[in-house]
DNA sequence: CAATGAGGTCACTAGGTCAA
DNA sequence: TTGACCTAGTGACCTCATTG
């Protein structure tokens, strides 16, 4: 599945870019927010290598109530984060990438634990994935069947390194 | 992360003989002026030990009389709370360490509260991290990623124990 | 008093582990 | 390879001693 040679792509280069050119920054209530322009990342494309279902909803960037990338932690001091050690303060925040519950925000957007682990072991073992042009659309039951998808999708919305701001 | 044997290194001798290689300054106005480089260090996808971009800025030292860095507009939006005690009291000040904003005079100089927390736990737990010689360019989007050169970049710009009161 | 900074607290996440 | 779980480190916020 995994292409083992290390991958030369660039995070910075490829899922930046769009992601850039995409946003516009707001401020509300003091919270930056970053409202979606709408990004066209539906290109319908043929099912042939991918099983999975073709993309075909425009990823929503990241939204008001996202908290944005500006905050790490304690967005609004009243309501708690997600935190893994505590199951049951979790409010229902989706995994911006699968669907699946998010426990946190984890490298800039709120992600589930599998793909946190999927996006920090891509740039840990800077893996290359066998690419697909076929914006397989990413849910909990299927994220793990197209890789090269799954890391597009992780950095369309948005996850990064540090996710503080990108300037 | 953190090497726990105890460091053996001596914040004095240490700081000051770096101190004392005093660099350039780039002063204007009596403003110090960053110089950027143009490169863009987020999502750089490594996350091997010492992967941001080499300090290649001369560190202004400390002057008398130094406020730091001041902006009068943030290069970013800042929604952070500039100080609990008296949040509209503070001017946009730099940290010395990472330009992250400034809540207060630290160790002996303009700091944010991460590098003053990360210099306070490194004295009193005597941390010794992991020796990078890469002289990496600390900011304040990958200061956590290589805590031996932000503990560097916190003496060099003098950051000390025995600064203003309890010597 | 008010203002300030040292030091403490603890919610939170990055990164590691390892059974499945 | 995945992801549930674990833990160390971080930093926003707090208290309190010190200063003026």
């Amino acid at each position: 599945m995994v292409d083992t040679r290390r991958a030369t792509w660039s995070v910075l280069s490829f899922g930046l870019e769009m992601w850039e050119q995409a946003e516009t920054h707001d401020k509300v209530n003091g919270f930056e927010m970053k409202t979606q322009s709408g990004l066209d990342y539906c290109h319908l494309p043929s099912l042939e290598r991918c099983h999975i279902p073709v993309n075909d909803d425009p990823v929503s960037l990241p939204q008001p109530g996202d908290y944005g990338v500006v905050h790490r932690s304690r967005p609004f001091p009243q309501s708690k984060l997600p935190t893994y050690t505590d199951p049951n303060s979790l409010l229902n925040i989706d995994c911006r990438v699968c669907g699946d519950m998010s426990t946190g925000f984890h490298y800039g957007v709120h992600a589930c634990e599998g793909c946190k682990g999927f996006f920090h072991r891509t740039l840990r073992l800077k893996l290359a994935y066998d690419p697909c042009d076929l914006n397989c659309r990413i849910q909990k039951n299927n994220r793990n069947k197209c890789q090269y998808c799954r890391f597009q999708k992780c950095l369309l919305v948005g996850m990064s390194h540090d996710g503080e701001y990108c300037t």
